[in-house]
This record gives structure tokens, C-alpha cells and sequence, in this order.
DNA sequence: AAGATTCTCCAAAACGTTTTGGGAGTCAAG
DNA sequence: CTTGACTCCCAAAACGTTTTGGAGAATCTT
């Protein structure tokens, strides 16, 4: 039936006791206890979950906001990684909802009716900014959240990032080894952590080299950035013999900018996300992805983490960055 | 503050003004309401989210189910789908949470937690099965709910569709009408509806034609389930010299196949979802899509007026299919 | 000036659970 | 026979809101 109330009543017992017997209490003797779950087993019972929430304060929920630049809804593999932190999240009897921001709404805006309606006992945050006023704003209500990429933030918080620094100065150096000397970069905008780490990976590997780090060009981190970018490499004086770029998406553009110029198909290019789609472009996309099985499972671990109240330095995760080789990034060196 | 009483007692009202002031009722003065306003403005108050859920005998929430098949978690552009969704869902004071299916656990179970614990006003789901057990328990329960794709259930259901039938039809004509004789259908699992019409519509279309609809392969609705069947279809003694595929994924393994075999890159193709990828493959795959824009809103308004009650037969939806045409259909009749 | 109506406000009930703080029994030890 | 411990159960409170069913004061009607 419905109702703890009816489900007592037809067994002739209290709410108290029924209640009791099916959260397993030892107070209850092993006879009722198994009569009880009979009893709820037969009819069907489950406890109404909005009276268990505002009983047990808790929400029972967690939200993942959707940043909502059209066409780009987030980090690559994103539904795969929800599905996954929905189902570790579900065995602990959380449910994620998602969280989408409607036009002319700020992120923040949304963390906050969330938050403050006690929506939920955590959230879990993307696509961060390098000083990200959501991570602010929570940090500011005590409330348990894990991020998906770094912050500059001076307290520390949960996060799962990829190690853009380190894959992007090698992806640079390994060029550099193969002969390369202009090494273009094309970067995302630097407001997002990621991007501007990816920049600075860059920008080491030309320093350590001794070369200059001047043929960058930033642009939305969409084909459309990328062409645009390219385009505005390709016209230097002295033109990149070989590209890295901030994604793939990015990159793909940058590849319809190379077969529009003379020569543009003797340029290297790599990008980075893994996009299943980079296995189709001509040439073969070479690019990055971060390491780790399961990255759902993962977000969902380090939100019940921090829900359990473990601190932030604890909850912290920094993937190192693989290379997948297709045919992108084996151009020769001295290109036009 | 966080309470509703809190809050009262600092204006020097009752909790029951308190609450109606906000709520906007008649029965309060415009002064007094104002004064209350503002207060809870200052403050910051938001009414606790699962007390009023209790209050109002609703959860305020909507469900969908995400199917399990690794790699294959839903329809094309899902994830945009679900994000426009939720926005839509969200003005009206619903949010949207994803129910993933763990290991071992039927959708079916998954489904019954949600309802008989009270956890969702109404359901979405996703990539119907022609009998679907899912449908058969919601309707037993009688809560409301729309599905994404058709089913043969004999009491109607809202749902929103792709016309796959005339779409795979139509498909088959236009390969008929350019001399095609043999043309094949790579087929998606027949237990769902949308695998079962688009494979119905090519068999009419070679009915009409007064051909034999025998080139038929039936594959996983993946890249390696489409290379199989293609690969089977391709060792008939007498090979398709056109291929309708169920969908892009299974094109693109079924274009995979005609790289392996002589005279393959003669055979025309086509496939269904508009995948992005198909953009980049060689030959860019010519494919079909479901008109309509924004998909989510539209979920989210049969979603709406199936909780408010409206018939379901009145929330149906039969979107058009339509062509993208792009270098993989147009491959000479008489290959091979 | 009495009755009817309208305006504001409020006390209390209800939603369905979990948890607190015992209350009867029973049994063994003192 | 008392005491204490133990077992099994329950009444009542609490969670924070919305809604019901008025109450009192002011205003209008006649």
C-alpha cells in the first residue's frame, strides 16, 4: 500500500515498529522483522521519498549544471560520464538531476535556488572558469561539490582534472623532436582553466626549447574558433609547420583552414578530447585524452566523499594526458 | 533565513501570511505583502524544497531512463535533447533527474522505484522496444509519461516519433528511381520499434517496386554490428549495389566493410540519425534526420500536458524525415 | 444603527516519514 | 522479593511547508 500508516495498520503493528523492521533495527524481533518485509514485499510498499527527505533533512539529490552555449554542452564523453555518476550515485541512494541554465540565467543564479531551496546535498560542477564565481558561491554556503577541471581559487575544493600542462608541453616537445620549429598553438578561451593551462604547457615546451612562443591564436572552442584561429596563423609572415591545438573540435576547424591554403596539408596538426568523430577526418585526427576508466564513477565517489565530509585536499584527482597517434601529427617539418 | 517560521517571527506575523504573501494570494495586503517581499528577498529565503514536495503531494520531478548498452547510452544529439528538456521542464518548476539502469537490473525495476516511491510526477522514455514492458507498468500504475519512438501497445500512449517507415521508403524509391535494382537494408534489432518500421518501410518501397526484398541483414545498432551485416550482404551471390542502413553508426561499420571488398566503393549508401561524424567519413555519408527544431521543448510540453491530464491521444507526435544528402548515395547503379 | 460584506490575518491540521525517549514484559542474579 | 539488564514494542515529536476554516475589524448597505 501507500502508507506506512495503512501498512501498520493491516499487520497490527506501529508505524514506529514497521518503520523500524524495515530499516533493519535490532530492537525489532527477527519474527516481526520478516513478517514486516513480507508484509512490504507482498504490497508493494516504498517509502514516500519527499517525507523520508524532509525528515532525514537530506535531499537525496545531486545537480550537475549544463553550461548551455548551444552546441557545446560540455567535456567530451559527458553523457557517459553522467550515466556513469548517476548509477554509482544511485547505489548510494542519490539520484543526479540535471541542472540546465536557461537563457539569460547565470550559472550562479542557478547554484543558488538549488542550494538555498535545499535541493540538493551536493553539486557537481563543469567546464570551470579559472576564477569561477559558482566554486565562490559554494565554497561561501559550506555546501559539498566536486568540479570537473581546476580553479584558481585559493581555498581548495574537489576536482578531477587532466593534466592539459603537462600533455600539451609534450605534445609540443615530441613536435619539436620530430624537427619542428614553428610551433603554432591554438588556443581556447582563457578564462576556462583548461584552456589557459593547455596555453602555458605550450608555451614551456617553446621557452625550454629556446623558441618563441608567438604564433597563438585563441578563438571559441568550436570548429568554427579553431578555423578562425588557423586562419589567422596561416597568414604570418613566417607560418606554424605544425599545430596544437586547445580541442578537437577546434582542431577539426583547423584542418578545414589548412585544405583551404597552399601547402596547408603538409602542416602537422593534434588536437585533444578523443572525439569519435577524429577518426574520420582526412587526414586522421592525432590528439589526447585523459587517462581513467570510468569517469562517472569516479565524480560519484568524490561527491559521496565530500558529502561524507572528507576535506578537499583528499578529493583531488589530476589525470595524466595519452597521445592517440592517427596520421594528423606525422607531417614533415619543413612544410612551405 | 531558512524557515518559514524564522521568518515570520522576524516580521511579527504568523507563518500561514508569511507563506501566502509570497505565494502572491488576494487575501493579504498589497502593504503587508511587500513588507514580506522584501524581507525574504534580503534574507534570502527560498521554501524548503522537500517540505513543500510533502505539502503538495508532488515530487517536482521527472525521470528518464538512459539505456545501459555501453557505448550506445541513446538517439543521436541526446544529450541537447535532454539539456532543452530540462530548461523547459525547469519554467515550470520540474526538474529532470537521469535514471541510469546499473548491471543486473531491468529498466522495468528501475522504473518501479521511481514511481511507487513517489520520486517523479512523470517518466520519459527512451528508445522503445515494439512491446515495451516499461509502458505496460506505467500504465497499470497510471502515471503520466511520454515516450521518444513508437510502440505496439493497444492503449495509447503520448510519444514523440520519427516517421521511419516513410522515411526508409522513400529512401529506397530514390535509390530505385536512379536505376538502383539490388538494394539492400542493414537492419537494427527488430525488437524496437524504430529498427522494425525503418525496415517495414524498405520493404514496401521494394513491394512497390515489384522486387524482392531479400538483401536484408540484421546487426547491433553499432559500427561492428553494421559491418557484420554489411559484410554478410556483401557474400550474396547477388550483392546489393545499394545500401540502406538502419543507422549511421551501422553505415559507418557497413562502409568499413566496402573497403575490404573489390568493387566496394561502387556501392551506394545511406543512413539515418545525422551523426556528426558523417560529415568526415569517406565518402561523407549521405544520411537522414528527423525534422522539428528543438526536440526537448517538445518532451517537455507532451510531458506537461500529460501531467495535467490532456487524453494521450492527443499527445502524439509523427515528425517528417528528411534528407541530407551528401556523396555516399550517389554511387553508379550498376557496380560490381 | 443593524446587518451584510469585505479585508486582513491566523491557529491548527495535514503531508508520511524517522527518531526520541521511554513502557511493558521476561529473565537472571542478588 | 527486589534489582538490573534485556527484549520487544510504541506514542509522540519533529522535519517545513500549504491549505482549511474561520475570527476580528473595518467598510458598505439599507
Amino acid at each position: 500500500m501507500a502508507n506506512l500508516k495503512q501498512l501498520a495498520q493491516s499487520l497490527g503493528l506501529s508505524i514506529t515498529t514497521v518503520s523500524r523492521a524495515l530499516d533493519g533495527y535490532a530492537d525489532v524481533s527477527a519474527a516481526t522483522r520478516e513478517r514486516v518485509r513480507e508484509a512490504a514485499e507482498k504490497t508493494g510498499y516504498r517509502p514516500n521519498a519527499s517525507a523520508r527527505r524532509l525528515r532525514k533533512q537530506r535531499a537525496e539529490l545531486v545537480a550537475v549544471t549544463l553550461p548551455s552555449d548551444p552546441g557545446h554542452i560540455g567535456p567530451p564523453h559527458f553523457l557517459d560520464m553522467l550515466s556513469g555518476c548517476a548509477e554509482h550515485l544511485a547505489a548510494a541512494g542519490l539520484n543526479l538531476v540535471i541542472a540546465p541554465v536557461p537563457r539569460g540565467e547565470s550559472e550562479l543564479e542557478i547554484c543558488r535556488r538549488f542550494v538555498d531551496g535545499r535541493r540538493v546535498d551536493a553539486m557537481l560542477l563543469v567546464r570551470t572558469k579559472r576564477r569561477d564565481e559558482r566554486v565562490e558561491f559554494l565554497q561561501s554556503r559550506g555546501i559539498p561539490f566536486v568540479t570537473n577541471g581546476r580553479t584558481e581559487s585559493l581555498v581548495p575544493h574537489p576536482f578531477i582534472d587532466g593534466d592539459g600542462f603537462s600533455g600539451f608541453r609534450a605534445a609540443t616537445l615530441r613536435f619539436h623532436a620530430a624537427g619542428h620549429r614553428r610551433i603554432g598553438h591554438i588556443a581556447g578561451p582563457q578564462e576556462y582553466y583548461f584552456a589557459h593551462a593547455r596555453c602555458r604547457g605550450w608555451q614551456a615546451a617553446m621557452e625550454e626549447c629556446g623558441l618563441a612562443a608567438d604564433l597563438c591564436a585563441e578563438g571559441a572552442p568550436l570548429e568554427q574558433g579553431g578555423y578562425l584561429a588557423a586562419l589567422e596563423l596561416l597568414r604570418q609572415p613566417s607560418r606554424p609547420t605544425a599545430l596544437v591545438c586547445a580541442t578537437d573540435e577546434m582542431a577539426i576547424g583547423a584542418l578545414r583552414a589548412l585544405r583551404e591554403v597552399d601547402g596547408g596539408n603538409q602542416i602537422s596538426i593534434v588536437g585533444h578530447d578523443d572525439l569519435p568523430m577524429g577518426a574520420f577526418t582526412s587526414p586522421p585526427l592525432s590528439t589526447m585524452r585523459m587517462t581513467g576508466e570510468n569517469l562517472g564513477a569516479s565524480f560519484a565517489s568524490l561527491l559521496l566523499r565530500a558529502i561524507a565530509g572528507e576535506p578537499a585536499e583528499e578529493l583531488q584527482e589530476i589525470h595524466a594526458i595519452e597521445f592517440v597517434d592517427r596520421d594528423s601529427h606525422r607531417r614533415p617539418p619543413l612544410a612551405a
